[in-house]
DNA sequence: GTTGTATAGATGTCAAACCATTTAGATGGC
DNA sequence: GCCATCTAAATGGTTTGACATCTATACAAC
């Protein structure tokens, strides 16, 4: 430890310090979602940077998810849909292997989680749209690729049920990094067929609204296709 | 739908383009965290582009933490902590207050769980730190902005317990949020002293390494202070 | 009215220069 | 030989200015 509350003296660069600004105007809603901000030349003028300075600092919102430059129209505040802010991240997790191992663990957090928040706030037409999944699904345990495909679609619908922007968003993107392995383990038909069997099960909690139950159930799926995961890689 | 299989002709911009360029060479492994870059005066060479279009991706990179830049020594790849690549996070919340009202949702998930898991994965000095920081809270009963501080750092130990990175980020990017409904929350003495009684039965079952007995004890805790915070808002 | 075109204004990119900071080697004293 | 100091080179930080490219609008032609 320092020798007492020394903390650095601010020397913060004049990059961070506009794009601070910038995002501190969209924070307090003096900018909302789609509106456009002042033109680089005026912007320049009230921050009293240089263009490319102020640019550096548009450039790392926009690669965010946060602004959204349109050539020869202007630049927008993004509709900050937490997807498309998160979505960043899938890039991030990827570079750190450790994080990966971890991956399982926190997606199987999140999923039980949701499907909890699901059974409570899950609407008709989100029921109605898991049992027409279902059925696709069963008729798709022939092929790997489409049965993949639903697959995805099914937990997403589930996510989506829990009615939790913030949720969603998380499980997006570490579903997103999941997908390998899903792909893995999908591989074998009997693991689709346990798969099923298992969605049967979701689809009935989610039906008589327990979230208990509905836990236990998605807990137990992943469970099923962690055990495949397992063997699969053991087999290679 | 339109007439064929036609898709949009790629006009991609020559930043994003440099940006993921970096961004495959830290994914690939070619660039390990804590590594130089080449110098920007190489590197726009490299890639055929001028240094302020260079710049506006590194500066896209460093934003996100990805990058670290030092004034007159290089570029380097961060260390790739989970915690700042959460970073993102607190802004999204704070961009949208609907995501703030599902805050208390998702922290329940996220505490259940890595409760469970520091169940499973609790050393013993983490235990002796729990311990010592329940005497602590003890002694800190009667003042509010002691007890809070140590409040902060009991849930941060057993986040630590979990012993997973990624689930400790995403705690802390919503812990930090969460701070201003636990001052409203820890007003009252008689909440503190609740507190203090949820957090012995925690240590107590985390001791046991019980995962399900720990994350029942975590439930009842936040339940009963998502109480005291709801009948103190009312009471205004 | 519809269409094509001109135009103004916006972002995208580049070039060259200078500033600020850090690093490492050279220098000199001991 | 060792150490502190100075210095120059390397590197990121910032600015100015110019040109390219795209978008939306106004307007003329039909």
């Amino acid at each position: 430890m320092t020798a007492g509350g020394l903390t650095p003296v601010a020397r913060r660069s004049i990059v961070s310090d506009a794009r601070e600004q910038i995002t501190r105007l969209i924070v307090s809603g003096a900018l909302k979602p789609g509106e456009k901000l002042p033109a680089e030349r005026q912007l320049i003028e009230l921050l009293g940077v240089s263009r490319p300075t102020l640019r550096e600092g548009i450039a790392a919102l926009t690669a965010m998810g946060i602004l959204e430059a349109r050539q020869g129209a202007g630049t927008f505040v993004s509709d900050l849909d937490p997807a498309r802010i998160v979505e960043p991240l899938v890039l991030i997790v990827n570079l750190n292997s450790e994080v990966l191992r971890e991956l399982f663990d926190v997606r199987r957090i999140l999923e039980s989680g949701a499907i909890q928040l699901a059974a409570e706030h899950i609407v008709d037409d989100e029921l109605a749209e898991l049992h027409r999944l279902l059925s696709e699904l069963r008729a798709a345990r022939g092929s790997l690729k489409r049965f993949m495909k639903l697959d995805i679609e099914f937990h997403r619908t589930i996510h989506r049920a829990s009615h939790t922007e913030l949720l969603i968003a998380l499980l997006e993107s570490v579903g997103h990094l999941a997908s390998e392995s899903r792909a893995v383990t999908s591989q074998r038909p009997a693991v689709r067929t346990q798969a099923h069997r298992d969605h049967v099960g979701i689809v009935k909690a989610l039906e008589s609204r327990d979230p208990l139950a509905a836990r236990e159930a998605m807990l137990a799926h992943l469970d099923h296709m962690r055990n495949a995961l397992d063997s699969a890689l053991d087999a290679r």
